[in-house]
DNA sequence: ACATAAATGTTGGAAAATTAGCATTGGCGT
DNA sequence: ACGCCAATGCTAATTTTCCAACATTTATGT
């Protein structure tokens, strides 16, 4: 059980992190574009450094700037995150998450979405 | 937009908060109970407190205790929550997180749930 | 009514998070 | 080659979080 799994991460390295999620991959200044409420560019590269000595984080060089990406597999980190959502809001039943997916008073579900969930559980 | 979808929570208020909509209302005790590296029963009074004065929460009596609960709707904290999972794992794609669900190398569902989801989408 | 037990209210301060500023480095264009 | 811009490295200081100890209140049983 990691940092990640137990929730012990701050808000802004949560944030963080999901940005990084999200894009896979990305400089300091793509993080701090998508933050909502962003902080000095340098404070989001402390944060990323921070995140980096927890091993939470890596980089690779790109010419001359940083790329940062998480560490944990994403099919890892999307699975507890799956997990703890419906353990959360579900009651633990996958059928009550489908239920919220599918509710039209949410959103709704192009016909082709509908055709592909179908399809899935074939 | 509110607090929460903001991420603007510290990491023990939204423990705190996530075990609130789990259990739809508790007392100091239960959530104590349910944290994962508890700390001392007045702490997490003193947490609750904090976060009944940002309006997250708020308790009705009981005998002598306090009941708590959060403030916002259950329903809009699950779409927002949701919604949320959806953007930084999914690609914002309903079919991509029912795969997630339905992947074998996960979990395995029951027939019956199988059954359910089927039925949710006629 | 009183003592007691069990709850809440409050506060002070240690620890962690968050931030900005400044120094330094490295590559790119000219 | 050299100057410049854009990037990183580092550090110090403020702010927020987090917690436990102590004070107070309230209900209950006798």
């Amino acid at each position: 059980m990691n940092r990640l799994e137990k929730g012990e991460l701050s808000r802004r390295e949560r944030q963080l992190l999901d940005i990084l999620y999200r894009l896979g991959e990305a400089t300091a200044q793509d993080v701090q574009d998508e933050l909502p409420d962003p902080p000095s560019y340098s404070a989001v590269r402390a944060l990323l450094a921070t995140l980096e000595n927890k091993d939470m984080v890596k980089h690779s060089k790109e010419g001359r700037r940083y790329l940062y990406s998480p560490v944990i597999n994403e099919n890892k980190a999307k699975r507890t995150a799956l997990k703890n959502l419906l353990g959360t809001f579900f009651k633990g039943k996958p059928e009550n998450l489908v239920a919220a997916l599918l509710d039209p008073s949410d959103q709704k579900l192009s016909e082709k979405e509908i055709a592909e969930i179908r399809n899935l559980i074939k």
